[in-house]
DNA sequence: TACTTCTGATGGCGCTTGTCGTCAAATAGT
DNA sequence: ACTATTTGACGACAAGCGCCATCAGAAGTA
């Protein structure tokens, strides 16, 4: 009955680094490798030995922080997510001083965009993640109404006087974000061929007018 | 040096059907336990064994009729999205005599939201078809086109004055189609919680609005 | 009736998968 | 120096996969 225990706090350290340390640099190994594999050769077609070798580790260091490589596949999405949501939040913040709401929407849209010009990002969070797993499509499910309320809260701001029957506000939000994330994969799919500047004008244009007409 | 043809015209006759009956049949019952497996369990865990026995036949005319599994998937995903781009064409031009553009708007939306719950059908359309293969993709990128250019022309046709920039144009297309599948994506995904009407009126606006912006 | 074609059932082949165990070498604590 | 922990390499295992071959019986054809 010998103790295996190799936790957080029991472990020592090993070539210079503490055991958290290590949990957490593997993690993030494992992290890009699985961005690096998702996004390329797609989330079906990779298994735990392609991440393993990807990251340069072993198998064992996997099941350690993952369950599954659909646990991965969550981990990296929430991650990329997040970023981006930080970065347009950031862009519309930034654009907030110059005081004119066009150019704040075209701030977030350019940021998105931007963002999502890495590919590896945008066929994970748009192609891999659906239709998974009732647990991923209610995770993505989730972003999206997160993002369709920044949308619908934006324009509020911009146009206080904008209200819509209670029933189809939400909804609108998620059309408006729907335009933006078909524009996106549609612009990935065809190899990023349209300058950015057209998905940012098309879909300013599309939020606008509709901030303008309901009012 | 056996012959052992079995062409649709060399074949005879067996069980009353001629051997193109029987392949068309076995084909028939193939798509449809094709659209039954992937549209609930999902394409990636749908195998040739339980094609099988959803269909009632054995792999020997599986083989006969599809080379894979994603070429099944390329079928059924085709013969689905034709069949409700026929309704949608239909319910607008019906909706044409009113001579009311909007009614015309509202009816092709509602044709299109009410083939879609089918919710096998648009599992399959939107969650399952996706980041399968380049080729699928392309199929994918091909119709989200043609239904985009769809709205265009009947924007047009509504009122022949709506122009936008060149570069723009494919791009609104394409958005107007994301912001209709997004909300209907979602309305899935919530197990069609919201009233079909909602949806209708939501779409609606926003692409009335966007018509009446931009003269 | 004899012969050929068609069908469903069954089992097997080679391969890949997730997962686990073993073992020698490297490293750290004492 | 001695012991315990950590590491990477390697192999093994059952299970499931696509795919193919065989075989008895049903259904047509002559």
């Amino acid at each position: 009955m010998k103790k295996v225990k190799q936790n957080t706090e029991t472990g020592r350290t090993y070539g210079g680094e503490s055991a958290a340390d290590r949990l957490a640099r593997q993690r993030r190994q494992f992290m890009d490798a699985g961005l690096e594999l998702f996004g390329t050769i797609g989330y079906r077609a990779t298994t735990v030995r392609m991440l393993c070798k990807q990251a340069g580790l072993i198998d064992r260091y996997f099941y350690k922080t993952f369950h599954d490589t659909e646990d991965l596949l969550v981990e990296v999405y929430t991650e990329a997510v997040d970023q981006i949501k930080d970065k347009v939040i950031l862009a519309i913040a930034e654009a907030a001083d110059l005081g004119n709401p066009e150019l704040q929407i075209n701030a977030g849209l350019d940021a998105f965009f931007t963002a999502y010009e890495n590919a590896r990002v945008a066929r994970v969070c748009w192609l891999e993640v659906l239709g998974v797993s009732p647990r991923i499509d209610a995770l993505y499910t989730s972003r999206i109404q997160d993002f369709g309320d920044l949308l619908l809260l934006q324009g509020k701001a911009i146009k206080p006087s904008w209200s819509l029957p209670e029933e189809e506000t939400r909804i609108t939000g998620i059309a408006l974000v729907g335009a933006i994330i078909q524009s996106a994969m549609q612009w990935l799919l065809d190899d990023y061929r349209s300058p950015r500047a057209a998905l940012v004008n098309a879909n300013s244009r599309l939020i606008r007018s509709l901030l303008e007409s309901g009012q």
